[in-house]
DNA sequence: GACCAACCTGACTACTGATTCAGATGTCAG
DNA sequence: CTGACATCTGAATCAGTAGTCAGGTTGGTC
């Protein structure tokens, strides 16, 4: 675990900027192993030495990205649902979200399915750590009869699942956006798959 | 597109058969870029030389393992789901032997991932080969009542997210078999959320 | 038992690209 | 202005490996 280099000055900090800008774009479109560090500092207009003084290796900068993603929309997600009244509109909201988060950053997204290739446990850390969250935060749905009883766990996942491939699908592979229909049909499937058995009205479960 | 070379002898059968297998526990242990021809071909007890005879390539071998994939999944779906009663059923079975399929042939699982971002063209196919079979069969059983009514290739879509998170989840990143806990909360989550809205009994909907 | 097509061999070529490093150059406090 | 430190440069190093090819070997056929 050595810490990154970190830059001291306004300029090194712009630099440092610069190069991670390069690399997202670089990895995303040619993807990792393609991307060579002269395509990366060529296109963020330094010298190849200069990649160095910011990241000991190439896998660094995209370990870098991989966090990014992982600050960035655990931002926008919980940003774009904190207004919800309950969970299910909380899903709703926070699907939508992930495709804008996706269609506007189709090469994070890419970089973070690489990892998978490449540092396969920086890979697994960023979907257990959403997974957590997300699965603590169905939990206490369930306690507050707004989601079915279960394995919030699986049920973390399974949304997770959900989105990835609608987000690959309608995000990534973009030659449309995702319709009304499509995305009410996505919306039924989660609502029904998560709403409680019985009353729609809440506090059904005691405690 | 041309055609790969094919072996007409029963030696050359075998000598070809060794080579995939070989390519495929290379691929899935170490990842295609870190596998080479050499390691391969050592593996496989064959000389670098003879990998060229049955592949152009080693992307060319990378394509046939995604293909086979396709095949070898799409049997043992069929295979496993054919005595369901209804779709709901169905879904039950083929989700749980997806994980097992999964769980015999994770480097082939993880092979088909990488495919990604080795030749795109190729993970896309697979995917919406697959995505638009699942459709189909959605559609039809929209029509027998017995699933909700909705844009099919979005349900599709999503069901398949939710295998893939779980193959990756519980089959790949093996730590434990899921729990019967969990296979629960999934298949609560698929049935509620794919069950049409008021009644049970089919035929709801005429045409 | 010679022939031939299919099959196999492995050293070699040609190239790519990550990383290093010895020296500029920029910047700013004093 | 000047030293000191941060920053930047890009040619050179160095390791690795996909793919080639000139020759063997095998096994069946006539």
């Amino acid at each position: 675990m050595s810490y990154l280099p970190s830059p001291t000055t306004s300029r090194g900090v712009s630099t440092r900027r610069k190069i991670l800008r390069a690399a997202e774009l670089e990895f995303g479109e040619s993807g990792y192993h393609s991307a060579s560090i002269s395509s990366i500092t060529r296109r963020a207009g330094v010298a190849q030495g200069t990649f160095y003084l910011y990241f000991p290796s190439k896998e660094d900068a995209l370990r870098e990205l991989v966090r990014r993603m992982g600050r960035e929309l655990r931002r926008f997600l919980s940003s774009r649902t904190e207004g919800a009244r309950d969970r299910l509109e909380q899903e709703r909201l926070g699907l939508r979200a992930f495709i804008e988060f996706a269609r506007a950053h189709p090469n994070l997204y890419k970089v973070v399915m690489e990892a998978q290739f490449v540092d396969d446990r920086i890979y697994r850390e960023y979907y257990e750590t959403l997974a957590t969250s997300y699965a603590q935060g169905l939990r206490g749905a369930q306690q507050r009869g707004e989601v079915r009883q279960g394995d919030a766990e699986a049920q973390a996942w399974a949304l997770m699942g959900i989105a990835h491939f609608l987000g690959l699908r309608y995000a990534i592979w973009r030659e449309e956006d995702p319709s009304e229909q499509t995305m009410e049909a996505i919306y039924a499937l989660i609502e029904n798959g998560l709403q409680p058995r019985a009353a729609k009205t809440p506090g059904g479960d005691e405690r």
